[in-house]
DNA sequence: GGCATACTTGCCTAATGCGCATTTTTGCCT
DNA sequence: AGGCAAAAATGCGCATTAGGCAAGTATGCC
């Protein structure tokens, strides 16, 4: 399954991510070319186009990962817990054990906001995975799809939220405490 | 305030709309460029730029409008009326009276569940208009911010996955019925 | 009726997306 | 150990695009 080919591949493409990050934190997103990543990454322009679409995508890349890998720990909840809880479980964890992520997670959305077409490419990419979490709420609480549509979006919101107010009060409060906070909120009926 | 030039230059931004969507809908996206549509809409490929910021942008244009005016009539629903239930007011009354915007808007939402790129540009401009709704919910209720945002991010989201539903379903149920259907699941506590 | 302002357009250049053919690498199997 | 089939990297080329700049043009307004 998990070849060593595949490895190094993601292996790479974590390195070319890394290196368009940091380029662009250093100079801005505007004044780097596709080329200059390339080189710094030590591959070619044409190769970086096998494995991003683009410097945005390079940029927003890990929180496909990430995503995933929510999804992922969710599906091996223990069944019989409700998919909300289940998720609320998994955030909380990877926030507590894994503090790293979600700094990364938060860099990343900070990036989002000052540069729309970054926004418009992690959206997207957030809106194709809401579709595997969906997925995988449907199985697990056996509702319609249109409920488990719903709490996966409503979750995968939730957590953008978060992160955005976490960023707007300068990363100071401990991230754990706004998102509770944020998906207290929207536990609390909407009427 | 509304003077004839920028009238003007709405009715010129609608009309190159119109002739992207109908050559994008007739060809296929990715045959058409934006040379063709500029050509076919009376203007220079150069003034095309000045309108929008590319294909994208140009087709997913009218999202923008509607949302903007679901925010200033939510603004202009009755005081003391609670943001949630003006929202559904406002909603309900357009779907109820013009059944054009739903349709349209599920046409554009048809491109950009098979086009990634236009997807994420429609996401990324609700996600702009997203701040002053949430806004108009925030001075309405009174409510903290956080709440206010997520009030706001669940009623956009909602009125995604509906339109995505009814686009599903062939568009062959009424489209109210569907949008009251989600939002009533949304309105259940997620616990 | 004239003017200041805003809009349009053409020109130009750096940058991008991607198909295609070629070369190089590499995991793996005998 | 060694060779091979598959996968990946690369180079090249072309159509397309984003957007600055400056000149021309239209137009709302006084």
């Amino acid at each position: 399954m998990t070849g060593l080919r595949e490895r190094k591949k993601a292996a790479i493409r974590q390195a070319v991510h890394e290196t368009a990050l940091r380029l662009a934190v250093e100079r801005g997103i505007d004044n780097v070319t596709i080329d200059e990543i390339a080189e710094a990454a030590g591959i070619s322009r044409r190769s970086f186009s096998n494995y991003f679409t683009g410097k945005e995508d390079a940029l927003i890349h890990p929180d496909g990962q990430q995503i995933r890998a929510i999804v992922d720990a969710v599906r091996t909840r223990p069944p019989g817990e409700p998919a909300w809880a289940a998720m609320r479980a998994v955030i909380r964890g990877i926030v507590r054990e894994d503090e790293q992520t979600v700094q990364g997670w938060a860099i990343r959305t900070r990036l989002a906001l000052q540069h729309p077409a970054i926004l418009a490419v992690q959206l997207g990419k957030h809106a194709a995975l809401e579709r595997d979490l969906a997925g995988v709420v449907a199985e697990r609480d056996g509702v319609d799809p249109v409920r488990a549509q719903v709490l996966a979006t409503a979750f995968l919101a939730g957590l953008r939220i978060a992160l955005r107010r976490w960023i707007q009060e300068e990363l100071t409060a401990h991230p754990a405490d706004i998102i509770e906070q944020v998906l207290d909120e929207m536990e609390k009926p909407f009427t």
